[in-house]
RNA sequence: GGUCGCGUAGCUCAGCUGGAUAGAGCAUCUGCCUUCUAAGCAGACGGUCAAAGGUUCGAAUCCUUUCGCGAUCACCA
C-alpha cells in the first residue's frame, strides 16, 4: 500500500534486473513544493555506481516507472532529482480512507501493551510552582498522552520531596511567626501561604548570620549558629525520630501545599496515577546496596562508606552510602525506582523528566540499575529539559526571582479575555461559558509557548514581554480549528461518498498530503519523545490550510461534489488538529 | 581542568536518519474586512547557519579543532 515502498522496491529490482546490482536503500522523499510533483526519488547515489549522467539514469528510471505503476502520471528530472507526478485520484481515496478511521494514526493501548511510567512534576513542598515546574509538567504530561497514543500502557508519577531541612524550616517560621494562621483564616492558597514561611525563614536567618558576623564570629560558624537555623535542626532530627507533635504539624503543613497543588495541576489539566513520598523512600535503596555489597557488584571502604566504580563506562566512582551508614540522594532513587518496579511488575521503563542538570546523575543512576541487572534497566529514559530563564538570569526561589506558576496561569486567563472582549465574537456566550473559553485560549497560548521549543533546549522568558496570542501561538491554532467548525455547521451534512474523479488543485494536494503525514509524525513524537514534533506538524498544516482558506470559496460553490471535497478535506484538518492539540494538552474550542 | 549540552535573520524559534534557491513568527514597511470568523491572508525587507579544516556527487546537519554561553563533577538534594 506505502506508495514509497512500491516505488523504492521497483527500482531496487530494476537496476538488478538490469544492471546485475545489488541496492537495499532508494532516498524518496516528498518533493519540495517549488516544484513540480509529489514523489521525489534521489538518483545521486546511483549515478556513480551506475555510472551514467543524472539527467540518462532519471528518465531511464522514470519511464520505467512510468510503465510499471499507475498511479504514476508523468515525472519530470532536475539535477539528480526524479519528481514523480501522482494522480489526485490516489490521493483522494486515500483522504476518503483516512476519514473514515476515527482514531486516524492514534493508537491505544490494551492489556497486552507494555507499560511505561512517566515521572514528572516532583516538587518540594516548602513553595509554590514556579515557571520551570510548568514546562516539567506540561512536558511530562504531554509525554504521557503521546505514548499512550503510541499503544503503550502509561503510569503518570510524581516523587513529592515532602521531608528535609528546607520544610522544617517553613514550620519553623510559622511556629514561631504565625502559628494562629492558616491558609483559610488568610485566604491564601496553601502552597503560597508555606511559602510565604520559607521566604521568611531565609530572611531571618539572613539577619541572624549578619548579626553574629557583626559580632565578630566567622561566616561558617554564624551560618551554623544562627538560632533560626538551629532550630530547624532540632526540628528534623524530632521528626527523624518519629516525634508525634512533630509529624502531626509536618503533616498539616504538607497537606495545606497537596491542597494548593492540585489546584494548580488541576488548571493545567494534568492528572497523576500514583504519587511517591520522599518520607516513605528514603530509606529504601539501602538494603539493595547492601546486597550489591555482597554481589560485588559495589565496594565497602576501609571506612564503611559504599561505592561503586563506574570509570569503565566512562563515568566516576560514586557514594552510595556514607560511612555512618545513611543513604544519599541516588541510594533512594535507586530504591524508588525498584519499589516502583515491584509495585508494577510488568513495567518495561521508566521516564524521568527531569532538569538538564542532573544529566550526570541520571547517567550514573541507569548505569547503577543496570549493574544490578533489572530487566527493565535498559529502557530508562532521562527526559531533560533547559532551564527557563529569566532576562535577569536564573530564577531563583530563595531571591524570589521567579515566575509564580500560579500567577502566570492567571494572567494568561485574563489576557485573554481582554482580547476576546475587544474581538466582541463571543457577545452571545454566557460567562461561564466566557470563562471555559478564556481559559482554554489563555492556557493554550502558554502551553504552546513552552511546548514548541525543543526541550533540550533553554527558554528565555521575558515577563515584560507577554507571550503573543497571534502568529506562530495557540491562539492561531485553536482559531483556525474554530473556523473550521463554524464552515462545517453552516456547510451542512458531509456526505462520505467523495468522488475520487474530481480535478483538484495544488493547494489541496498539499494539504492531503500533509495529512497523511500524521501517523508518522505522532510514532516520531513517541520515540524521540518530543512534543515539539507534533507541535511544529500542526502549524504547518495549520499554515497551508489558512492560506487555502483565504484563497477558495467553500461554501459558496455549485458544484455539490468539489463543496462536499472540500468540507471534507476542512473536517479532517480540524481533525488533526483537536487530536495533535489534545496530545500536547491543549484544548481546542468549538467556537471562538 | 574533565564530562555533557547549546550557538541558525534585529528578537523568539523550525529545519526528520546528509539532498534542490536555509524556513516560520515577532518587529518594520505595502496591500486585503459589503464575500464561509481579519486571533486571518498576500507581499517586501532581513542570513558568511559562531569560526576553521575534513569526509563526498552534495554539509546548518556527520568528524576534528578553536571560540562563546550554560550545566555538572560533594559522605547536598
Amino acid at each position: 500500500m506505502d506508495l514509497k515502498k512500491l516505488i523504492e522496491e521497483n527500482i531496487c529490482n530494476y537496476i538488478f534486473s538490469n544492471y546485475e546490482l545489488k541496492v537495499s536503500y532508494i532516498e524518496i522523499q516528498s518533493t519540495r513544493k517549488e516544484y513540480k510533483g509529489d514523489i521525489t526519488v534521489v538518483i545521486f547515489p546511483l549515478i556513480k555506481l551506475l555510472k551514467k549522467s543524472p539527467l540518462d539514469l532519471g528518465s531511464e528510471i522514470g519511464d520505467h516507472l512510468l510503465s510499471e505503476i499507475k498511479l504514476i502520471e508523468n515525472y519530470n528530472v532536475i539535477h539528480g532529482f526524479l519528481n514523480l507526478n501522482i494522480s489526485n485520484n490516489y490521493y483522494i481515496q486515500l483522504l476518503k480512507k483516512v476519514i473514515s478511521q476515527k482514531k486516524f494514526g492514534i493508537s491505544e493501548p490494551n492489556e497486552d501493551s507494555p507499560l511505561y511510567l512517566v515521572e514528572f512534576s516532583s516538587p518540594n513542598t516548602n513553595k509554590p510552582l514556579h515557571l520551570g515546574h510548568i514546562r516539567n509538567i506540561l512536558l511530562g504530561s504531554a509525554i504521557s498522552n503521546i505514548l499512550e497514543a503510541n499503544g503503550k500502557k502509561v503510569v503518570r508519577t510524581q516523587i513529592i520531596n515532602d521531608r528535609g531541612i528546607h520544610i522544617c524550616k517553613s514550620i519553623v517560621a510559622w511556629q514561631n511567626f504565625a502559628k494562629n494562621d492558616t491558609p483559610d483564616i488568610t485566604h491564601t492558597k496553601g502552597d503560597h501561604f508555606v511559602g510565604k514561611y520559607y521566604v521568611l525563614f531565609e530572611k531571618i536567618y539572613r539577619e541572624q548570620v549578619s548579626d553574629l558576623i557583626k559580632d565578630g564570629y566567622d561566616k561558617k560558624y554564624a551560618e551554623k549558629n544562627a538560632s533560626i537555623f538551629q532550630d530547624a535542626q532540632n526540628l528534623l532530627l524530632k521528626w527523624e525520630s518519629g516525634d508525634k507533635e512533630v509529624i502531626k504539624l509536618w503533616k498539616k503543613m504538607n497537606n495545606w501545599v497537596y491542597r494548593g497543588f492540585q489546584q494548580t495541576y488541576s488548571e493545567l489539566n494534568v492528572h497523576f496515577d500514583s504519587n511517591y513520598y520522599e518520607s516513605k523512600t528514603y530509606l529504601t535503596g539501602k538494603k539493595v546496596v547492601e546486597k550489591g555489597v555482597a554481589d560485588k557488584i559495589f565496594s565497602k571502604k576501609s571506612d564503611g562508606s559504599v561505592w561503586v566504580d563506574l570509570s569503565e563506562d566512562g563515568l566516576d566512582e560514586k557514594i552510595l552510602l556514607r560511612s555512618d551508614g545513611t543513604s544519599v540522594y541516588i541510594t533512594q532513587d535507586i530504591g524508588t525506582a525498584i519499589l516502583r518496579y515491584e509495585n508494577n511488575p510488568e513495567m518495561k521503563g521508566v521516564i524521568y523528566t527531569v532538569g538538564s542538570e542532573q544529566d550526570y546523575h541520571f547517567r550514573v543512576l541507569f548505569k547503577i540499575l543496570e549493574k544490578l541487572k533489572y530487566s527493565w534497566s535498559h529502557n530508562l529514559h532521562h527526559l531533560s529539559y533547559g532551564m527557563v530563564d529569566l532576562p535577569s538570569g536564573k530564577m531563583k526561589s530563595r531571591e524570589g526571582t521567579v515566575v509564580d506558576a500560579d500567577e502566570i496561569i492567571d494572567e494568561m486567563k485574563s489576557r485573554a479575555s481582554n482580547i476576546s472582549d475587544e474581538l466582541g465574537k463571543i457577545q452571545d456566550f454566557t460567562l461561564n461559558e466566557k470563562d471555559q473559553l478564556n481559559k482554554m485560549i489563555g492556557m493554550g497560548a502558554l502551553k504552546y509557548f513552552i511546548l514548541k521549543v525543543d526541550s533540550k533546549k533553554r527558554i528565555l522568558f521575558n515577563p515584560d514581554e507577554s507571550i503573543d496570542f497571534n502568529g506562530n501561538t495557540g491562539p492561531f491554532i485553536q482559531y483556525t480549528h474554530a473556523r473550521i467548525q463554524s464552515l462545517l455547521k453552516k456547510g451542512g451534512e458531509l456526505s462520505d461518498n467523495l468522488n475520487d474523479s474530481l480535478i483538484i488543485n495544488v493547494k489541496e494536494k498539499q494539504i492531503i498530503k500533509k495529512v497523511l503525514e500524521f501517523p508518522s509524525v505522532i510514532k516520531n513524537a513517541g520515540s524521540n519523545l518530543s512534543p515539539a514534533t507534533i507541535i511544529n506538524y500542526t502549524y504547518d498544516l495549520v499554515k497551508d490550510y489558512n492560506s487555502y482558506y483565504q484563497s477558495v470559496s467553500i461554501l459558496k460553490i455549485s458544484d455539490k461534489e468539489m463543496k462536499n471535497f472540500r468540507m471534507s478535506l476542512s473536517f479532517m484538518v480540524a481533525r488533526i488538529i483537536r487530536n495533535s492539540m489534545n496530545l500536547v494538552g491543549i484544548d481546542v474550542p468549538e467556537k471562538m
